[in-house]
DNA sequence: CGACACATGTAACACGTTACATGATTTG
DNA sequence: CAAATCATGTAACGTGTTACATGTGTCG
């Protein structure tokens, strides 16, 4: 939803035409994360389905320009003032593999963690390079340094998990993680109404 | 791609039926990830398009069960090997939620930060309980606290970076991050050889 | 019996991604 | 002219998500 909340939101500023679109996404996130153009087209007929935003009529340029609607504008209100959920549903890639392999008896996680934190920190390595050429002082420049510290706080905390998760496999080696498959076959019926639910 | 793979992984264990795969991914990733039942059968059904599973026959239960083939095999060795590409494509809702609130002259971001902090702080008591309640040495217990520290980490960084988000903009008030609309006009045709591409 | 979990499946949709087609405009 | 960008769009596909239909078996 991202893409389309952003787009939605920069046309809260003003009308926009498509490829305006592109440029003003492109600089108010630092150039960190390409969009494909046709990407844009297609998200605006989506709001337009959506009643969010309206299609005006092209100018002399050709330049079809986009409007957002009063149902838009409150939506964008609403998407700045709710905040990002994380957690219920956001699943983790990393996480979900390193778990999956470190229960799958076959696997060799050790192997699996290890290549993950070359790459992670590669990875960090080509952002902190990112973070520090072209220090600005713009708008620009402060948006994109904010986005690239995003990036490098979570790519740090990957890095630290991956570590953590080496030591804890160290602790526990793997044939106390590993899982055979069907352990207990699941009897069908009522189940002997289950404690969950505890928290939250 | 995360569902897909991990199901095809579990799989490599040995044939399952649709319904026990649910349960393998629910114990192999500490049941943090609620996961439709009706996805499951969707996503055997591709992976059997992609010829990576073949549908058994119904045994006398009535179970169905899926069996992983030679490609499916070699697919799941690629994934393990293969480490997940972050930073260039993935984009991070919240980086892009900040970054466009910030740079958007009407909108308030010190008020999204906030409010995000006490969204992820709340997540993260959360899952600091989860983790603590059902302390569990079984492997289902040790994968279950795996993600959960995974989770934790990323919470924390998101944090940390709120916090580092809030001080720079005490440092630069956010007139100096709003953009205007459409500052300069993009000209037509053929740039004047962009110096880019440096990095990398 | 009724509630609930077990179990399989179908259909539709959402967002994101990419490939492709088409044309105008400007610069080397 | 040729190349590259600007600019608009279309079509197809991929994964993930959900709602729904249908039926079985078990426990209270």
């Amino acid at each position: 939803m991202s893409v389309r909340q952003s787009l939605l939101a920069i046309l809260a500023q003003g009308p926009c035409y498509g490829y305006q679109l592109r440029h003003e996404f492109d600089r108010r996130t630092g150039s960190v994360w390409p969009l494909n153009v046709g990407q844009i087209y297609n998200t605006l007929e989506r709001l337009e389905r959506d009643a969010l935003v309206s299609r005006g009529t092209a100018d002399e340029r050709g330049h079809v320009y986009w409007e957002i609607t009063d149902a838009g504008s409150l939506e964008v209100e609403r998407w700045l003032a709710t905040a990002v959920e994380r957690g219920q549903a956001t699943r983790d890639e990393l996480a979900i593999k390193v778990a999956v392999a470190a229960t799958l008896p076959g696997a060799d996680v050790a192997a699996v963690v290890d290549a993950q934190r070359d790459a992670s920190s590669r990875h960090r390595d080509v952002l902190r390079r990112l973070r520090e050429s072209g220090e600005d002082e713009s708008p620009e420049g402060l948006a994109r340094s904010l986005v690239l510290d995003g990036m490098l706080f979570s790519a740090d905390a990957e890095l630290r998990w991956l570590d953590h998760v080496q030591q804890r496999l160290t602790d526990h080696p793997q044939h106390t993680l590993a899982l055979e498959l069907n352990p207990d076959r699941p009897k069908r019926g009522r189940p002997a109404k289950s404690i969950d639910a505890a928290l939250v």
